[in-house]
DNA sequence: CTCCCTACTTACCAAATGGTAAGACGTCAA
DNA sequence: TTGACGTCTTACCATTTGGTAAGTAGGGAG
């Protein structure tokens, strides 16, 4: 039971946070959420910020695991980051809390200690550019360049992340579905026409 | 003196609101950082929502202004999108103010009242899909595919337009400067490869 | 039965939050 | 001179914030 409360407490703390960033959520309103008293909270994870920082870990080990387990195979490297970037994309279609929490910690972090933001791209962007660069088109290209096209293929696929709300208030729920269905497809000519040579 | 007030409350909203998001800044911190009380700053704005919204307001009025100025010429769609989308990109590197609180706004337009978050992005995602939809590889597609394509390359700015912090934590300002000056010519190859026939 | 540990509660607390009330000070028109 | 107005201050206020202290209930080990 104690597992259970822990877990369901990280679980409404990762939405939370996710909707309205750290300083919009208060630890008694992740509390009541679940009916226990923001001191329950704080016997188990000591303080917010600890809190807040379990949250992101775990999401960290989920994406490295994920990462791991869908190592793209296959030796055309094309064909691999297209595989690599349409997963990302159907991650953030499945668990848009991530994406949404993640962005905030991309606009965050200056403020706050510069490392927690960061563990997850770095080993990310790494692979990714390194895809790119395998590629025929960025063969002979400069490391930066390749680092800049990987950046802004991850930059649409990420926008539209954490678009849905914004969208879908603008053009309604119907339009929204139709661009999210497609967005793969379409994805995965952007990622085809930006690679080729 | 009273106009100049004003501004430089505005000036400082905005900065701060960017950097730490609206529950991330007190009016007092606004206040104090130019040297007047809290109250001085209720007295011009009547309440911290009301300068959030100002501050928004005068974003969207630069918007249009700017929008309305750098109204690209010529006739080719897709010169004219190319022209849009990388003084979009100038912009936001320029006052990286703009896009860092345009996009706390996405994030967060679900849970305020989910007007004010939309005023600049419609007519603005308008014009930008009818340049796409122009163009030649678009004059058959749906409008939903042409949206795509558009908001995908808003993405790749605009996510690039919020990393600044992260990439140089991590790979050093060097780098960063590097990219950033490539940017826009990449870019460019991005746009022209998407919309290429 | 007792001891101890985990899980959780009630009762606090100091600090900060957004906001109100009332007044001081200067300016400018009548 | 007077009265009104805009600008800003000091003095408050209720509420919420993250966090601490102390104690209760229950289960398992000795």
């Amino acid at each position: 039971m104690a597992e259970d409360t822990r877990t369901r407490i990280l679980d409404t703390a990762e939405r939370l946070f996710a909707d309205r960033g750290f300083y919009g959520v208060s630890i008694a309103a992740i509390a009541t959420e679940i009916d226990l008293t923001k001191q329950a909270l704080l016997h188990h994870f000591g303080s917010k910020e600890k809190l807040y920082g379990e949250v992101l870990k775990r999401i960290s080990q989920r994406f490295e695991l994920d990462l791991s387990k869908a190592q793209p195979s296959g030796d055309d490297p094309v064909e691999r980051l297209v595989a690599s970037l349409l997963h990302l994309q159907t991650r953030n279609t499945d668990q848009p809390n991530v994406i949404h929490l993640l962005m905030r910690e991309l606009l965050d972090n200056k403020r706050r200690a510069d490392t927690v933001g960061t563990w997850y791209l770095e080993p990310f962007l790494e692979r990714l550019t390194c895809m790119v660069a395998a590629t025929p088109k960025y063969n002979d290209a400069t490391l930066e360049e390749a680092f800049a096209a990987t950046y802004q293929l991850l930059g649409a696929i990420n926008y539209f992340g954490v678009s849905q709300p914004t969208l879908t208030g603008i053009y309604g729920e119907r339009f929204y579905a139709k661009i999210e269905a497609d967005f793969p497809q379409q994805l995965e000519a952007l990622i085809r026409s930006a690679v080729a040579p």
